[in-house]
DNA sequence: CTGTTAGCGCCTTCAT
DNA sequence: ATGAAGGCGCTAACAG
């Protein structure tokens, strides 16, 4: 229509350089009237690429969740590129169906969020070169594969040091499950706060929970029925912090006068409750810009470099928080 | 490898019953070795569909979206397609690219949740012929266009009687924008309710707010000053809610002793508040579930019937409502 | 039942 | 600066 071949159309669409200012005005003119646009599958056979990027979908809190995914695409937003979502319900089979997306090539790279083993199926995805990257390693993964997570000990230890600051020196965690990266590396950021100061470490104030709301109540309960009882408690989630607020509240100690309470997250929940909740802000939206560019890097360079980014956690202090009672 | 020529190998993978069982086998059996997979552009681009449907992403709270989300990707995983996201933050020109997505055939469809107007873009790819099904209209749009949403009016008016049969007679409302077609059915089911019993419509206990929990905390404050203030009050939805329980705290009143409180959409913070939120549960993931099988419809049978569905809602008592005192 | 052939719509050398 | 031609990997119509 614009009196030019395919391939002139195709330049002009690319913005090839090597075309004349008329006849890319020309072709221009043309392709707007006619509302003309290059079907992209074609595009995507001819030149091997989607534009598209996997994100696995997990199954804890959707606040989580949402949060990574809006980091994730925005920044992906800036190369035109878009999210395609898959509910791997952790189901081995449904992360075949992923597994099979990338290598048929509906997708350029996947985006995996909290995987659930030492899948060896991450493994045999990231050999055959296939541009992955995790955020937050539940367990530990191979270094092979980049990972993105916050720096969860520095976030531990601040938590704990702000609590030690205040003079609490009874201060208990209750922690998520054993096992979990997130969950030992906080863990050894409180026990790093506490040598510092030479507070000596107590067992009986460390309780394995689930991060659940419940399991922090249970928690609390326990801990706030021993003969001398902790002053404050750190919960390694905000989850669990609402949870030990619930016990206290029912055995009638009053937050922050007779407990102080910190959590983990700054979840929606930190300014539902009352007092508001202090706690250790995880920095999701960021840790998803950085997947994002992590994995179009890999995108560009064809190699994978592997390697570990931990994102800086910010304690936030609010009103769950106080010093001792005497 | 096999011995045979592209089209068999095409025709066992598409399941295709023309084969032979041997041949089938043999076919079979190559793939596996070799680990070959159909390449999917290759695919989309010959038989024109791409398996991918669009969502949106709306700016609003990140569990409402989740939890739609999850049903849309349940019924779509049924039919091995994926979920597109597009994060138009109801930018124009984000809103564009979406459209140019759908018209180059990167997605088979698309499901477009709280459209942000009467969007004539929206109009325009309907009449182009592209399948697509809102979620939550939010003004009145185009009748063209099939709409899943919850049955605001009935639960509001149910949320009301619960009130009611306790024994309020006093009950004010904190809506939301005037203008959302959800604000407008809650308001009328506020309404019927009312007028059911008889109760006459007082203007001095309805205050319009923002859907947000500091607006709801502002309109409590100013609702439990008056001199006759209310019994109970409900929140159009949970954020407001909360806000009103906090300002209830703050005066010294006791829910439910001095003040009933009612939410709308049963979020997760319900159970986070003491005493626990009476709420009206919005449907999410349903309502996620019968867009997607909407979508599908029109993607197999050609044909945008329009209609609207609305998904029943369901009142949740809790602790947060009772009888009035005396 | 299987192989051959012709596209699907675009991008990319290679000529001109 | 432009056009012609081949190919990306698959499906479908047509022979045999």
């Amino acid at each position: 229509m614009a009196g030019v071949s395919i391939a002139t159309v195709s330049r002009v669409l690319n913005e090839r350089p090597e075309v004349s200012p008329e006849t890319r005005a020309r072709v221009l003119e043309v392709v707007s009237e006619q509302g003309f646009s290059a079907r992209w599958s074609a595009r995507a056979l001819s030149n091997g690429s989607t534009g598209l990027i996997a994100m696995t979908i997990p199954v804890v809190h959707a606040e989580y969740f949402a949060n990574i995914l809006s980091g994730v695409a925005e920044a992906l937003h800036e190369r035109d590129m878009q999210i395609v979502l898959f509910s791997t319900q952790h189901v081995p089979e449904r992360e075949l169906r992923l597994v099979d997306r990338l290598r048929t090539g509906t997708v350029d790279g996947a985006i995996i969020m909290l995987p659930s083993e030492r899948s060896p199926q991450l493994l045999r995805l990231l050999r055959s070169g296939q541009p992955l990257v995790v955020v937050d390693d539940r367990e530990p993964i191979d270094p092979l594969i980049p990972v993105v997570s916050a720096s969860h000990a520095t976030g531990a230890r601040e938590a704990t040091e702000h609590l030690l600051s205040l003079g609490h020196r009874r201060i208990a965690a209750i922690t998520g499950p054993r096992r979990w990266i997130a969950n030992k590396e906080r863990l050894a950021g409180y026990h790093a706060a506490l040598a510092a100061a030479q507070v000596p470490r107590d067992r009986t104030l460390e309780i394995e929970s689930d991060f659940q709301r419940d399991g922090g109540y249970l928690a609390a309960q326990q801990l706030l029925r021993l003969r001398e009882r902790p002053t404050a408690i750190f919960a390694f989630n905000d989850n669990l912090a609402v949870g030990v607020m619930r016990a206290a509240a029912e055995l009638g100690l009053s937050v922050p006068g007779d407990l102080s309470v910190v959590g983990f997250d700054d979840s929606d929940q930190c300014t539902v409750v009352a007092p508001h909740l202090t706690t250790v802000r995880q920095p999701l939206v960021e840790m998803g810009r950085m997947a994002a560019s992590l994995l179009l890097r890999q995108l560009h360079n064809h190699s994978s470099e592997a390697l570990r980014v931990e994102l800086a956690t910010k304690l936030v202090v609010r009103a769950s928080t106080g010093p001792p009672a005497r």
